[in-house]
RNA sequence: GCGGGCGUGAUGAAAUUGGUAGACAUACCAGACUUAAAAUCUGUUGGGCCCUGUGCCCGUGCGGGUUCAAGUCCCGCCGCCCGCACCA
């Protein structure tokens, strides 16, 4: 054995792993428990070299935790539902549960080949009835706690597939896969309460330390908090019975400026006068119909039309202003009305000027003595809240406020005159889980002509997918398939049918990390061990998940608890969170009559400086570092990658080049490296193993003495290194020792020492050759059950230091003192340097400046 | 439009958080071994100046500031990236 070859080393240890039960996750009085968790994958069939590094990153940290004394959590599994499910049973008449299962099995195949250190038996997939019917036990807790209810709400309906559409999936105005224009329609869908819960999602995040800020800054956004004004605004006349429209604003400072109210289509008037008026009923329904697509956004056109009513103005009711319909206006925000102050406000002032309404100024800036918007020209910028204006006439003074104290002393006004109350909003709203599709969770509810919606029993339950389907006709196969539809009503026992809406996949994931701690419990979660393994100490995964998965799983770990699944001190799920970076690779092109062909790195080599086509010689154009994508065949293949260098080269190389967070160019050379260097740590290994040197020779004193200085050095700096995900760092830290390791004349007792501490502090990273070099170097049991080395403080103190001298701040020269030299000796020593003695030409320093064990400054 | 981040050699990056800028690696170049190549090992490499050194000047996007000392802190530009967005 004197070749490195991962082909043979890393099964080997993989079944030694498996073999002794290393990474299966237990309970502990003695140890603290840590919970490390990636995010799932979903089982596209494979593994992408992605979910190299997301899982690689994770793994560094469950083996440094094992090994720092943790009881370590660190489970797997697979988030199984989902679309493409569906267009795999659609295109190759495959039942999507086969096609799912048969992806799972191959990736977990591949999954193996990392050598992670997971513990497998609570592995499940979301799609397993096992676990979706404790979810559907979950929704129906939350149920009867008024946590999910049903309502009428707009969805994005394809016409062709006979489907509702997210958002997602409609480009353009057609669905992505029929092409087909995709109209709005009313439906009863199924939503969660998220919204109960704005406030405190929001004001938790604070606690959340160990989140990137930028996520909670993404969290905070998406859910929106906003203070203003709501009023009621009087009609002239009623109409329709309604005597006052409601209206919210965040700047109350404004409200003298109002020159029309405007209403959402979708506003209750709106569609009471729709049907009286057939040309505001064409109106509206134009509105509608371009109303959410991204074109008729980005044209931003604005479309209103007059209803004929008016209101009076709060603050002066001989004020009458038109009523307006437009078709910006959201009926799902605020009230779905709004007051139009085009002074102030661009899409008000457009709309204005569309429609020829007036524009009226309500504040002068103060160093500015434009009122109005010039002719043409855009809306006077509002000053921002910390700069001071005047404030018009809206409180009946004229003086100097800033916009805040405007905006406070307006809602104050409102509240003592009694047309309007200061209140909170949010932009976040309660989350639709309704899917009309098939391969999902079924939602545990049945339809009763006589008693309405009724709750499935839980004795009941799963409530499972029936597997007879076919894909033949669009639309939803649950619909067509009446043997499963039909069922006894819960409450009554009469024939009734099954709610055949599934749920949004994201439902499966925001709770899996709970079902981990327990997955074979009979409820939901197991108390004790939730209690126990629960919250996830570490987090990792992609940063396109930092809002809804991760603002779900906040709001499910509540509901949870509010639900007796979930204990208090987990409401928060994720205690830290990490988010990685992408896997890039460079992108090859030439051009052919000016389109580009996108060659694999197989294609081209570098020919002076210069890549070029193997094949031909052409000069390729290189672009560096770009998203990994079938279409320009840049994928890197990570099974063929292990196969070629092994898994412990792939791992040390997604975390070698860069920081996690930030994104690391897959490159062939920086692999190779990555698998030359293994092999010199082995081939050093060897060579100390042969020299048969023994823990009981070091001699700390005399040879041995700098090589373990150094290795006591590297073990502090390793740490810090993965204490704080500065992977790349650390990896560097054992790239030094490794050439400080190869060029030592320490004794052989030293050097296998040094050696062993160096494939510990490997083998959180490289674990197989590791355990390999362990075993070679006489380490008893596995590396994998092996404590942490700890740095000796007494081999990191030096015994002399060398300071650079600056003068005048730069660098001149330098001192070598010894380490608890004084301040006064340190100086006497530095006004002795030549360099000092040349620099004060015989005069005194005008400042000298010591750090100890740092640095000498000398100002002359 | 609103919000946030980043900018260091040819390249990926490091810098004990205000204290020797460029660790470590890639790439390139040179040398050793070899008939030769690969592999392996050794060495050089921020720019410039006098190659006379163990010497000097410049250098972390640009301009200013604070400090004995700035990649790091403050102000103003420039460039790139990301999130949200008819949100009232």
């Amino acid at each position: 054995m004197s070749r490195y070859d991962p082909s043979v080393i890393e099964p080997k240890w993989q079944q030694a792993w498996d073999k002794a039960g290393t990474f299966l996750a237990t309970m502990s009085k003695d140890k603290p428990k840590y919970y490390v968790l990636e995010m799932f994958p979903y089982p596209s069939g494979n593994l992408h070299i992605g979910h190299v590094r997301n899982y690689t990153l994770g793994d560094v940290v469950a083996r440094y935790k094992k090994a720092t004394g943790h009881a370590v959590l660190h489970p797997m599994g697979w988030d199984a539902f989902g679309l493409p499910a569906e267009n795999a049973a659609i295109e190759r008449k495959i039942n999507p549960e086969v096609w799912t299962r048969s992806n799972i099995a191959n990736m977990k195949k591949q999954f193996a080949m990392l050598g992670l250190s997971l513990d497998w038996t609570r592995e499940f997939a979301t799609c397993d009835a096992a676990y979706y019917g404790h979810q559907q036990a979950l929704f129906l807790d939350m149920l009867a706690k008024g946590l999910v209810y049903r309502k009428n709400a707009n969805v994005n309906w394809d016409p062709v597939d006979m489907t509702v559409l997210a958002d997602e999936q409609v480009i353009d105005g057609r669905g992505w896969r029929s092409g087909a224009e995709v109209e709005r329609r009313m439906l009863t869908q199924w939503f969660f309460r998220i919204t109960d819960f704005a406030e405190e999602l929001i004001v938790a995040l604070d606690g959340l330390d160990d989140w990137p800020p930028k996520v909670k800054l993404m969290q905070a956004n998406w859910i929106g908090r906003s203070r203003g004004l709501q009023m009621g605004w009087a009609l002239t006349a009623p109409s329709h019975g309604i005597e006052r429209i409601d209206v919210y604003t965040t700047r109350p400072d404004t409200l003298m400026g109002a020159s029309f109210l405007g209403l959402s289509p979708d506003h209750p008037i709106a569609m009471a006068l729709e049907a009286e008026n057939p040309a505001l009923a064409k109106a509206v329904a134009e509105m509608r119909k371009g109303g959410t697509t991204e074109e008729a956004l980005e044209t931003g056109e604005k479309l209103g039309f007059d209803t004929g009513l008016r209101v009076k103005h709060p603050l002066d009711p001989s004020w009458e202003i038109p009523v307006w319909i437009a078709n910006f206006i959201l009926m799902d925000y605020g009230t779905g009305a709004i007051f139009g102050c085009p002074a102030h406000d661009q899409r008000d002032l457009d709309f204005c000027r569309k429609y020829d309404l007036p524009v009226i100024s309500t504040f002068v800036p103060v160093a500015d003595s434009i009122v109005l918007p010039e002719n043409g020209g855009p809306a006077y910028v509002p000053p921002k809240p910390d700069r001071v204006h005047f404030v018009k006439p809206v409180i009946g003074i004229e003086r100097e406020i800033s916009a805040d104290t405007a905006i406070a002393e307006t809602i104050e006004l409102a509240e003592t005159v009694g047309f309007g109350t200061g209140v909170t909003k949010y932009r976040l709203r309660d989350w639709g889980l309704s899917r009309q599709r098939y391969w999902g969770c079924p939602i545990p509810v049945v339809h009763c002509d006589a008693c309405g919606v009724v709750p499935e029993k839980k004795e009941n339950l799963p409530i499972e997918l029936p597997k007879d389907v076919s894909f033949d006709i669009p639309g939803n196969p649950l619909d067509r398939h009446d043997a499963w539809r039909s069922v006894p009503c819960p409450a009554c026992g009469k024939p009734a049918k099954r709610e055949t809406d599934t749920m949004d996949t994201f439902v499966d994931s925001s709770w899996y990390f709970a079902r981990f701690t327990s997955p074979g419990s009979a409820t939901p979660t197991n108390p004790e061990e939730a209690a126990y393994w629960m919250n996830v100490d570490q987090y990792i995964g992609g940063i396109e998940h930092a809002i809804l998965h991760l603002l779900y799983s906040r709001f499910f770990a509540r509901a949870m608890h509010l639900t007796g699944h979930m204990p208090e001190t987990a409401i928060e799920p994720f205690k830290a969170l990490f988010t990685q970076g992408m896997v890039t690779h460079a992108i090859y092109q030439t051009r052919v009559e000016g389109r580009p062909v996108y060659h694999y790195p197989a294609e081209v080599e570098a020919r002076d400086g210069k890549m070029v086509l193997k094949d031909g010689g052409a000069e390729v154009e290189v672009i560096p570092s770009a998203k990994m994508s079938k279409s320009k065949n840049n994928v890197v293949d990570p099974v063929a990658i292990i196969e070629q260098f092994g898994a412990d080269t792939a791992r040390w190389f997604v975390l070698s080049d860069s920081p996690p967070e930030r994104d690391v160019e897959w490159t062939a050379s920086g692999a190779e490296a990555t698998n030359k260097f293994l092999g010199r740590i082995w081939a050093l290994s060897v060579r100390i193993a042969d020299m048969g040197g023994d823990a009981q020779g070091v001699d700390v004193q005399g040879d041995d003495e700098s090589l373990l200085r150094e290795m006591h050095k590297t073990i502090r700096d390793v740490t810090n290194g993965i204490d704080s995900f500065g992977f790349n760092a650390a990896i560097a830290k054992l790239y030094a020792f490794a050439n400080t390791l190869q060029k030592t004349d320490a004794s052989a007792a030293g050097q296998a020492t040094a050696m062993r501490t160096m494939a510990q502090l490997m083998a959180p990273l490289t674990p197989h050759l590791a355990e390999e070099i362990w075993a070679a170097q006489g380490g008893h049991g596995l590396i994998a059950d092996a404590p942490w080395p700890v740095a000796d403080a007494a081999m990191l103190v030096e015994a002399t230091v060398t300071l650079p001298i600056q003068i005048n701040g730069k660098r001149r020269s330098e001192i070598t003192v010894s380490a608890d030299a004084t301040k006064e000796e340190v100086e006497k020593i530095a006004l002795a340097d030549d360099a000092v003695i040349k620099a004060l030409a015989g005069g005194a320093p005008k400042k000298l400046i010591v750090v100890p064990g740092r640095i000498v400054n000398v100002v002359v």
